[in-house]
DNA sequence: CACAAAAATGATAATGGATATCAATTTAAA
DNA sequence: TTTAAATTGATATCCATTATCATTTTTGTG
C-alpha cells in the first residue's frame, strides 16, 4: 500500500527524472482539493505555498501526475484545463448541469461492464473511459 | 420529413436570422462528408466552391448548426475542434484507438437506457451526453 | 569533496484555435 | 425605393498551453 506521494517517487525513478521540491509541492497541494481543480486554482495555492513556482512547472508536472494515473483531465471548465485524482479514488462519472455548471458523480457497475463488452466486440483493449452526461439539474429547472 | 436544409431554414427563421449563400454552401459541404471532420478540412473543401467565404463565418456558421441539432461536436483530434452529423444519423458513441487515433463507432441500447435511469435518480433532464472508450486497436496490438 | 553530465526550473516568447471587431455589403420588409 | 437589421470577410485579439533557453539543481563518479 503506497502512498500518493510513493507513486510518484517510483514513476519517477523508472523514467529517470528527479523527484523535486516543486513537484512534492504541486502534488500535495493538487491532492488538497477535492473534486474538479482549474489549473488557475491550483496555481493560486501553490503561489502561496511558494511563490517562485512558475506556471510552467505547474503544468509540466500536472501532466507527470496524469501519465503516472494519480490525476485526469475532467472535464474542461470555461475553456481550462482540469483536474481530478485518480489514484484512491473510486471510479465514477459525471453528469453536468448546462445551465449552472454543476457536476455530479455517479457510478453504474453495469454500464461498466457494457463497455468491457464492447471493446471485446471490436478487438480493442480498454484503456480508459470518459462519460459525460449533460442536462438540467433539479435547482435549474425551477 | 424535412431535409437539413429546411431544417436550418426554419431555426433561422424563429431566430430572425437569415438564410445566406454562404450558409448554404457551408451546410453543403459538411453534409458531404461522412464521419468526422475537422474545421480545417471543411474550410479547404469550402474554399473549392467559393473561394470568398471566410473562416469567420464557416465558425459561426458550424456554431448554428449544433444550435439547431444538425451538427455535434465530436471528439477532439489533434487539437481541432471537429463535428459530425447528427439529424438522419442513428445515435453512437466511440471507441478512440490511442496509438492511431482510428475512431470505431458503436451503440450499446442499454448503456443508453441506464444513462435515463441516472438522470432520474438525480433529478436531472437529460440534454446529451458524451461517451468516449480509449484503448489499443487490433492493428496498433501487434 | 570536486566535477561533469543530465535534468529541471522559471521567465518569457511563441503557437494556434477560436472569437471579437468593424467597415462594407447584403437582405428582408415596408 | 428606402431603411433597419443582419451578415460577411479581413484582421486584430484573446488566452490557454507549449516551446525555448539561459541558469540552477540534482545525481552519480572518482
Ligand atoms: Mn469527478
Ligand atoms: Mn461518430
Ligand atoms: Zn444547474
Ligand atoms: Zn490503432
Amino acid at each position: 500500500m503506497f502512498d500518493e506521494i510513493e507513486i510518484l517517487k517510483s514513476f519517477l525513478r523508472e523514467s529517470k527524472l528527479r523527484f523535486t521540491p516543486q513537484r512534492q509541492t504541486i502534488l500535495e497541494v493538487f491532492l488538497s482539493h477535492e473534486g474538479h481543480v482549474e489549473v488557475e486554482d491550483l496555481f493560486l495555492n501553490i503561489q502561496k505555498i511558494d511563490p517562485s513556482i512558475g506556471i510552467a512547472t505547474v503544468y509540466r508536472t500536472m501532466n507527470l501526475l496524469v501519465e503516472c494515473g494519480l490525476a485526469r483531465d475532467s472535464v474542461l471548465l470555461k475553456g481550462q484545463q482540469s483536474f481530478e485524482k485518480l489514484y484512491h479514488q473510486s471510479h465514477h462519472d459525471h453528469l453536468i448541469c448546462t445551465q449552472c455548471e454543476k457536476i455530479v458523480e455517479f457510478e453504474h457497475p453495469l454500464i461498466e461492464k457494457y463497455q468491457l463488452e464492447i471493446c471485446h466486440t471490436y478487438g480493442f483493449t480498454l484503456n480508459h473511459h470518459k462519460m459525460e452526461i449533460y442536462g438540467i439539474c433539479l435547482d435549474c429547472q425551477k
